[in-house]
DNA sequence: ACTCACCCCAATGTATACACAAAACAGGGA
DNA sequence: TCCCTGTTTTGTGTATACATTGGGGTGAGT
């Protein structure tokens, strides 16, 4: 693996963990030697993390990682849903959506085990996403999207979900995959809509209830 | 102006105007001594337009300006629908909406001088973009707005705009610009369809008139 | 004549030295 | 004591040298 390649997954695992909090500074002799990777491909990786909008310039001088509050959560779903709701109108309405029945079935079982199950879970999204990513067949839209879950992360980290929640989301997306399964758009639309209420919801209160 | 900056504007009005038409090869060192600057700002530019999705690296040891033909402008307006709805209404449902209607009374002006006004046609779009960006308020949606333009640009190229649907185009975003003054959120949205139901329509066909 | 292996070359990846600029600090004057 | 100015320091921006890897070409062997 590339040194550039390391540091960039390295300090963004770090950010999204929140090891790295909002305001810290970012010095590249800093980093790169903690990271044992020279000034020129950590300047790199943090060039990326720039264009993700995980880290900013502050001053010419300084750079910092960026805010992330309830407030920005707000902003990001409002961008997901326009995305995801096309997104999904765009895979029930390809051919190929046989991906999604068997989807649908693993979110059925899913449910079954109630415990522990959360790395599960998020595999079984990630499995999704990518599911979604290949029937939209649209680089501009699975870019879009890709940010939207870059930022997505840190808003995880943020709320710890609780087990009831987790049930009723795994209901919400099996929903959405038969939807698409069955080929109607406006169901999975919906759907969509109702599933990112509902998990912005969750967050939000998650939220409001860790800082009291 | 930074080197690795000039760099990346250089390659980015190329790629856009067709000067590098896609399929070209970018070696570093070649264009990095054809720009004036060192191997370092160059690999830098070359990374920011290979996150734009501009360039792209076929194999690891050969990159190339990504291609860009009828269908890629056809998922390119999928996603910009998704976006510029969305910003659209949110654009009329917030209380800012004053230069809208300024931008507005701009539109109908324009429709006056009919011949030679392309530029200053863009200029006003650019200004309308600009507005939405304040007025949305939301990095993740402007952000996913700024890369959809970038493309954008090289679809304006690709077709050459006529007169007719230049006045057409106008006359639209005066509709849009009017209802997110009025804050008709719905209108907003809708009226940014049409308009880039049409856009597209007249791009697609100036593309198929060209190619015969 | 065709194929496979080895070597060479060329292009990218990385490290480092130098240039430049901004911020912090110290010193002197008001 | 405060402010202004000059100097020092520290960090980013750029250039360049070195490392590494992948590809292509040439040679020999079958």
């Amino acid at each position: 693996m590339r040194a550039s390649e390391r540091a960039y997954a390295a300090l963004l695992d770090e950010i999204q963990r929140g090891i790295l909090p909002p305001g810290t500074v970012l010095g590249e002799v800093e980093q790169s030697q903690r990271l044992g990777v020279s000034r020129t491909p950590m300047r790199e990786a943090m060039r990326r993390l720039t264009a993700d909008g995980l880290i900013a310039q502050q001053s010419p001088r300084v750079t910092v990682v960026t805010d992330f509050d309830a407030d920005d959560i707000r902003k990001l779903f409002v961008t997901r849903r326009a995305l995801e709701e096309t997104a999904a109108r765009i895979a029930a309405t390809q051919p190929d959506r046989d991906v999604f029945g068997v989807l649908a079935r693993s979110f059925e079982q899913t449910v079954a085990d109630d415990e522990g199950a959360i790395d599960a879970y998020y595999a079984l999204i990630a499995e999704f996403d990518a599911a979604v990513d290949v029937a939209v067949d649209n680089a501009y839209l699975t870019q879009g999207l890709r940010a939207i879950r870059t930022h997505l992360t840190r808003a995880r980290r943020l709320a710890r979900d609780n087990s009831a929640r987790l049930q009723m989301s795994v209901a919400e997306h099996n929903l959405i995959a038969r939807a698409i399964a069955d080929g109607d758009a406006e169901l999975a639309a919906h759907a969509t809509h109702v599933h990112l209420h509902n998990a912005l919801t969750s967050i939000l209160e998650s939220i409001r209830e860790g800082s009291q």
